[in-house]
DNA sequence: CGTCTTTGACCGGCGC
DNA sequence: GCGCCGGTCAAAGACG
């Protein structure tokens, strides 16, 4: 039931035939990191196309000069001829010749003007599909998160009926569970219990992949890698408690948001550039020294927008430098440009899909943003995200830094790699190819507070394949994890309010802190 | 001159 | 209550 945007990568193959082949050896050494790099190389041959386009348009024009030259001069001889009979007698048979010649000429002239209408008409259409098929990416998520709100209500009552302890009047209501409430419900059903129980075996009977992601944890949740209040958690404590009330609608939606914000998302990839650049634009507000860190940590504020509230961390990992963590964290309340909206999508998905995640039951789940999350980053097997959720914030923590060793297993049939190749990154496939998608989505299991993400793998489409190897980019990798939530997006914007394009969320879970 | 970065001060939460 | 720590503010300086 998945389906992921209409490829429209046509249009990048036949823009990379129009770029310059030597134009790859003029990439620009940037101090940024440019996470989306590909998408801006896109833009740039788009706008590349377009000079071309608009080079052939002049060139057609001048054709069209040309022929409207020689028309108008021909119209001028034939007038000429017409009026002057010693021609007339001197070019008779030569002159049929040339009318034939110029209707041809007219023909052809006609014939490109349409050619060109046509391809300005297929262009429109196809960013009319590209369009349609978010807008239907977009429902189709809102309807999978409302059908899952509605079988937890279902289920929920379920349980109710059936419950006849005391506890069923103690039982939470369906009031979307705010994230600072992701700690309790630990209580109710043990993180074991759910993944054993339900967990499939392929994702945690690897020892050594539950090792993993438990290091992956444990750094998400080490009280020096987790900053404490970063958005004034008080504030959302403040919010959580009066909701929790049940003060109303708009406390609710305060606290809502205020949760929302409080959601991030963690980036990890190598770069030794010092930031990466996502498309946004951003101000430094404040840099701090964390402890245990001897990187500083720089904070970030977006400036697109006047009182946007995202704002960034930006710090390197104190055990390996290479690794840059960005952590995004808050919702755009403005448009984007496109550069900007992967990685903003992405922090929007993130934020929706601990927010929906945190609102299901622990039955299957399936229907949850958070599954289809699951679902697209579970045939691989790796560690790539991580959800924590870890006081005082949730944390998805996507790492890129690592690569796995499968490149041709199930990394092929993963639905990303499609999305991946299908929205242009696949132009990135040409710098190198350690695989990057061969990393999962693993469950925390000290603090699973996240039923949604422990689902069958059988869910999973595997019967698309696509063969491509991925680059360790890190550009790549950025441009890759914003794939990913951009998957879930359509979820996430919609629930997010209707005048955010985008969020960002991206939070690095495993910073560390001085 | 406007914008951005730097950096010390300040605030609030948390643990002892 | 006090100190530590993370996050933010805002003045001062740098830069184009």
């Amino acid at each position: 039931m998945f389906r992921f945007p209409v490829s429209l990568g046509g249009q990048c193959d036949n823009l990379k035939q129009t770029q310059p082949s030597d134009e790859q050896h003029h990439r620009p050494i940037m101090d940024e990191v440019d996470f989306f790099r590909s998408e801006k190389r896109d833009d740039q041959n788009v706008i590349t196309e377009e000079t071309h386009r608009l080079h052939v348009k002049r060139e057609n024009s001048r054709v069209d000069d040309d022929d409207d030259r020689s028309m108008g001069i021909n119209t001028g001889l034939n007038l000429l001829t017409a009026n002057t009979g010693s021609d007339e007698s001197l070019v008779d048979d030569g002159l049929s010749v040339d009318m034939e010649e110029k209707r041809t000429k007219i023909e052809n002239t006609q014939l490109r003007e349409e050619l060109k209408k046509s391809n300005e008409e297929n262009q429109r259409l196809k960013e009319m599909l590209s369009q349609t098929t978010n807008n239907f990416n977009s429902l189709q998520m809102q309807l999978v998160a409302v059908m899952r709100q509605e079988e937890d209500h279902h289920h929920l009552a379920t349980i109710e009926s059936k419950d006849k302890d005391t506890n069923r009047h103690e039982a939470p209501e369906m009031v979307p569970r705010q994230f600072i409430d992701l700690g309790l419900p630990s209580a109710e059903v043990s993180s074991d219990e759910r993944i054993t129980s339900r967990s499939p075996p392929s994702l945690l009977e690897d020892s050594s992949s539950r090792q993993r992601a438990k290091r992956v944890l444990e750094i998400e949740e080490s009280p020096e890698n987790e900053s404490k209040g970063w958005g004034n958690p008080s504030k959302v404590s403040k919010h959580n408690a009066s909701s929790s009330n049940g003060n109303g609608n708009a406390i609710d939606q305060s606290a809502a948001e205020a949760t929302m914000r409080k959601a991030r998302v963690s980036v990890r990839a190598r770069s030794e550039a010092p930031m990466l650049s996502d498309g946004c634009q951003w101000r430094k507000y404040g840099q701090k020294m964390a402890k245990g860190n001897p990187c500083p940590r720089a904070y970030y504020r977006c400036t697109m927008a006047v009182g946007c509230p995202v704002r960034k961390q930006v710090q390197r990992c104190a055990d390996d430098r290479s690794i840059l963590i960005t952590t995004y964290e808050g919702n755009h309340n403005h448009p984007l440009p496109p550069a900007a909206m992967y990685m903003a999508s992405t922090t929007t998905a993130a934020a929706s899909m601990l927010l929906s995640g945190s609102t299901m039951s622990n039955q299957d789940g399936l229907m949850n943003p958070t599954n289809l999350f699951a679902r697209t980053m579970l045939p691989c097997s790796s560690s790539m995200a991580t959800i924590s959720a870890s006081a005082p914030f949730p944390t998805i923590t996507l790492d890129l830094t690592e690569s796995a060793s499968n490149v041709n297993g199930p990394t092929n049939n993963n639905p990303l790699m499609q999305f991946s190749q299908r929205s242009g990154f696949a132009e990135l496939n040409q710098s190198g190819l350690p695989q990057m998608m061969g990393q999962a989505l693993y469950y925390n299991q000290q603090q699973s507070k996240f039923s949604g993400l422990l689902i069958p793998s059988q869910s999973l489409n595997a019967g698309e394949s696509v063969n491509a190897a991925m680059p360790a980019n890190p550009n790549f990798a950025a441009a890759l994890a914003a794939a990913i939530t951009s998957i879930i997006n359509g979820s996430s914007n919609h629930q997010n309010g209707s005048s955010n394009s985008s969020n960002n969320n991206v939070t690095t879970g495993s910073g560390d802190r001085q």
